[in-house]
DNA sequence: CAGTGGTCTAGACCACCTT
DNA sequence: AGGTGGTCTAGACCACTGA
């Protein structure tokens, strides 16, 4: 294990990829039992607490289970990307398919009551509303509307957001999602829905009500997204404390 | 803040509780900064790194924002429930409804293959079926369809499974979850859904496929849920890192 | 520049599990 | 009894923010 102890990523996060790597490789197979917390510690040139804490990361992650007085043990290679707040446009990616967005409205205008609230803005101030269609391999996947508040929304325009997905874009504005609350339901898809998406009316659409805060709290977008459930599904890894 | 160095129960969650409480009953409302750590750390009588893992336990969950030089903040009063891995029974219940449990099925038999594969048995080895119907307030909600590891799920009876959750059940047994693998989707109400769920056939459902592993990493729980869309929908929280 | 949170270390004691 | 992970402490240094 090579780690360099003057690098800008702490020395925990080193040791946790560098394991992760391990485990996915299947050089630490699943079932297998870690060495205890010292010898890591040693053999990694680290205290104590920072071993525990490259540990502690993957078992948050459900890659590692730990029992006192038992020992570490891998629970499974299977390294599934927490999807987190990643757009739909990395997950295509990572599919393996190629993704493509068409832009249906981009414009900032006065913003309803309930926009307003959710944004903590006041009623009737401007905001961005942006109306996308997501493809994969050229088929149409997922409609996303969004609204984002004007100042972390500045200057977007639609041939950057056809080759992007939105929040690398909002990345590269130094806007950084934190806190994502979902709200994640199913309905049925209504003629104009049906139209856009190439599907029958009423075949069934999984629904995502998403809010987005920075990591001042305050929140910059909201989101109100429907995906072909014959195309989509939504994977989450919940680890029990 | 009264602390008991001698309890059980850690001091830091101890610490993280109290701060909890304070942000939920509004004593420190939504944008309210914190003193700094060494601050807090000595009004609360421990030591710097136990205030620290306090005050992350809340950032992981959203609660607190903090941002190098300058300090941490209360993001929302809003104590959101981590669904986690708890069942829909307990769910109803703090919704202030009245849950209950049909059983349809409850049966030990030889498993096929996709199930053995998943629960890491030998193909044809015996496991519990579970196939239940779940209500709120005396309507039907939602269609549970289960497979459990007979070692976990020996002794259940019909009985017991119509007043409380399967998760109770099985804690009581000692089996407790902690690894939870969740893929959500949508789909549409087949003839025989729609019936059980007194909704239209071609109604839009979420589905829930569900695989669960306690602290040994083995997986002793699978389920196929599928849950009346009008009447539920999932709701996370993510925090990036 | 002063103040904040982020990282890292060394060592101590304890609760728990296995044998 | 011996080994494991879980908790807690004390103190040091650093990176970042804002005035």
């Amino acid at each position: 294990m090579s780690l360099s102890p003057s690098s800008p990523v702490p020395l925990y996060h080193q040791v946790a990829t560098q394991l992760e790597q391990a485990i996915a490789s299947g050089q630490l197979p699943k079932g297998a039992m870690l060495p205890n917390e010292l010898d890591l510690a040693q053999s990694w040139g680290v205290s104590r607490p920072t071993a525990r804490r490259a540990i502690q990361q993957l078992v948050d992650r459900g890659l590692l289970v730990r029992r006192r007085g038992v020992g570490t043990q891998v629970v499974a290679a299977q390294i599934r990307r927490q999807s987190a707040l990643t757009s739909l446009y990395e997950e295509i990616i990572e599919a393996h398919r190629t993704p493509g967005t068409r832009v249906i409205e981009l414009t900032e205008h006065p913003c309803d009551e309930q926009v307003a609230e959710l944004l903590e803005l006041a009623p009737g101030s401007p905001v961005v509303h942006l109306h996308r269609v997501r493809l994969a391999d050229g088929e149409p996947m997922a409609i996303m509307k969004n609204w984002l508040r004007p100042e972390a929304a500045g200057g977007l325009n639609a041939a950057e957001l056809e080759g992007n997905g939105l929040y690398r874009l909002l990345h590269d504005r130094q806007v950084r999602p934190r806190v994502a609350d979902r709200v994640i339901g199913a309905c049925a898809a209504s003629r104009q829905q049906a139209k856009v998406l190439g599907i029958g009316v009423g075949a069934p659409l999984v629904t995502v009500d998403v809010v987005i805060r920075d990591e001042r709290g305050t929140c910059f977008d909201l989101g109100r997204h429907v995906y072909d459930a014959s195309r989509y599904t939504i994977e989450t890894r919940t680890v029990q404390h």
